[in-house]
DNA sequence: TTGAAAGCGCTAACAG
DNA sequence: CTGTTAGCGCTTTCAA
């Protein structure tokens, strides 16, 4: 059985209230008792139960916002899945979410939304946002007004966050590099398809990309790049466009959303098979298309590990576990193709 | 605020320790208030909070013991790992882990261990091991004693387990030949070297594997199979004969350990590049491998997460959280190649 | 500035 | 057969 507060009273000779003030440095307390209380905490090797922790805070329910830009993007459904299986398993511990759905990446909504849940005095928050001074005010702002915040999927450095947890966008597309090096030998004639040249994200998985392609020695040339603006009618247009025009083209490399569209403008020109189309991410329509073989392999970044794992890691700092301080959690890169896209 | 057993007692008109008493079928209880306390229970619908059930707890912590043939064997190093974490975090709620290694599959090494745990008197088993009829009835004994147990890694269906956590190794096999067919076009002159004729996983994972290559119209013949019995040194004589008795072979598949004696045999005899290796597991050896380009891919079935989720799985059923009974979990077939063997 | 006590939800020991 | 009570570790409120 491990040490309890209850420990650390006796020994100082004093009582339990005395010892949870002074941990929780909430004032009211002679200067020695506290320095005393302190020292024997240290000894002792005290870390406070989780159970009781919980348990008393049962009396002040707990609730968490999050931030999602996943109006009209499949990809954040699992997010979202994961933010509810956490949700579910630390329901009882007094925990419920909210979460506030927005549409794209727009500046101005972001700020709002953010102001918004500050006021609503959520317990903590969760967003997916965008890297830009506006939002990263907001969000010092909100932080400074005690209220901590973790970043999915997208960080934002140096606004005072707790961490970090989502994929590494340029270690993702270096990893297609590598693994388009080991199926075509052939001089790659690159098609290029991002969703907006403003995504930091989008930009990474290009610049991985292309550095893999060199370390690999696999020839290459970028024919075209284009913005598809996440959006499956523009992709199919441009992809249509590039394909016509440029004939040499053997290898489409998106970026970002769009695959769809893309792909559909493979199938319509008959190109299936002499056109290697690689994409990130496993929505159910890119998981269709890999197992018929449009999609050469697709690269996962565990969406519903990043929900949950975010989640956890904010009550587990709103709880106090100080045996794991939050840190930044970068998740796996993970390949799929036809055979473990059901996985 | 959720429902609680005060609330049901309430509603009732009895006691706590009576609806404790009728919750836990422990008897004592006048069948008529039973049945009433269980209708209201339904109704209301209570689950009893973790928090609450893991501080009473904390009177009779837990320990679990996890059978693990492990000795020797470098794969099972992540397994463990996962066991610790699960147990650290799980430690303030009364939880403690006994890990007992043994060396081999070898039956009745296993059996003793079994029996020597269950007369320990541990809460629970977390247990690797072979489904053999010796080992099956010497689970059912422990299982019928009280005893709770799961399994890792290998599964050992019908004996009363509480769940399976682990690979589905046909499925891995067929992975490996949907790559396969996607890295080369040429016919398949195959090594198969396996651990052991009679371990369902590696025989499994030949199986999925040659199905996959007939599903993917590969070309192919099997040159030869052997066994390692998951020695490096053996691996890399009958690699060495094989290589140098069939000139022709171009493909390795390597269903279980010896990997690094395989490849040194490889080396040794100047084919890197010419003869593909394909491999599973991600021990540091072949860690080393994949990096130098040795092995083409490894394919993982996360044992971190493995041992992690079996002792977290365990601990959810003792502390009886019915919102997820116990199921089957399959870990993922996870793809490594050169770029993301890091990960 | 400090101590004492109540209570979070549940279990178990003890009375009756 | 059933109710009462104490207590798991922690926080918070009320007294002093």
């Amino acid at each position: 059985m491990s040490v309890t507060i209850k420990d650390i009273a006796r020994v100082a000779g004093v009582s339990r209230g005395t010892v949870d003030r002074v941990l929780h440095n909430r004032g009211g307390v002679n200067a020695e008792v506290a320095a005393k209380v302190r020292e024997i905490a240290e000894d002792l090797g005290f870390f406070p139960n989780r159970a009781g922790k919980v348990l008393a805070a049962l009396k002040q329910p707990m609730t968490f916002a999050c931030l999602l830009p996943s109006i009209g993007n499949p990809f954040f459904e699992d997010v979202i899945a994961g933010f509810r299986i956490a949700e579910r398993e630390l329901s009882d511990f007094g925990l419920s979410i909210d979460i506030k759905e927005v549409k794209s990446f727009d500046t101005e909504t972001h700020v709002n939304a953010i102001r918004e849940l500050q006021e609503k005095g959520y317990s903590a928050l969760c967003i997916t946002s965008v890297d830009v001074p506006q939002v990263r005010m907001a969000l010092e702002k909100t932080i400074a007004g005690g209220i901590p915040v973790v970043c999915v999927n997208t960080d934002i450095p140096d606004c005072g966050r707790l961490c970090y947890i989502g994929p590494d966008y340029y270690h993702a597309g270096k990893t297609a590099a590598g693994l388009l090096s080991m199926i075509s030998k052939d001089k790659q004639e690159l098609l290029i398809l991002t969703g907006s040249f403003n995504i930091l994200g989008h930009n990474e998985r290009i610049k991985g990309f292309l550095q893999g392609l060199k370390e690999k020695n696999v020839p290459f040339e970028i024919v075209e790049t284009k913005e598809s603006l996440d959006d499956d009618d523009l992709a199919f247009t441009v992809t249509t466009q590039a394909l016509t025009m440029h004939r040499q083209i053997n290898c489409i490399f998106i970026a970002a959303a769009g695959v769809e569209g893309a792909c559909r403008a493979v199938t319509k020109l008959k190109r299936e098979g002499l056109v290697k189309v690689l994409t990130f991410d496993d929505i159910p329509s890119t998981k269709k298309l890999v197992k018929k073989n449009i999609i050469s392999f697709t690269l996962c970044q565990n969406p519903t590990q990043q929900g949950y794992q975010a989640i956890q890691k904010l009550f587990a700092y709103m709880i106090g576990n100080q045996k794991n301080p939050p840190t930044d959690s970068i998740t796996n890169t993970i390949i799929k193709i036809r055979e473990n896209i059901e996985d």
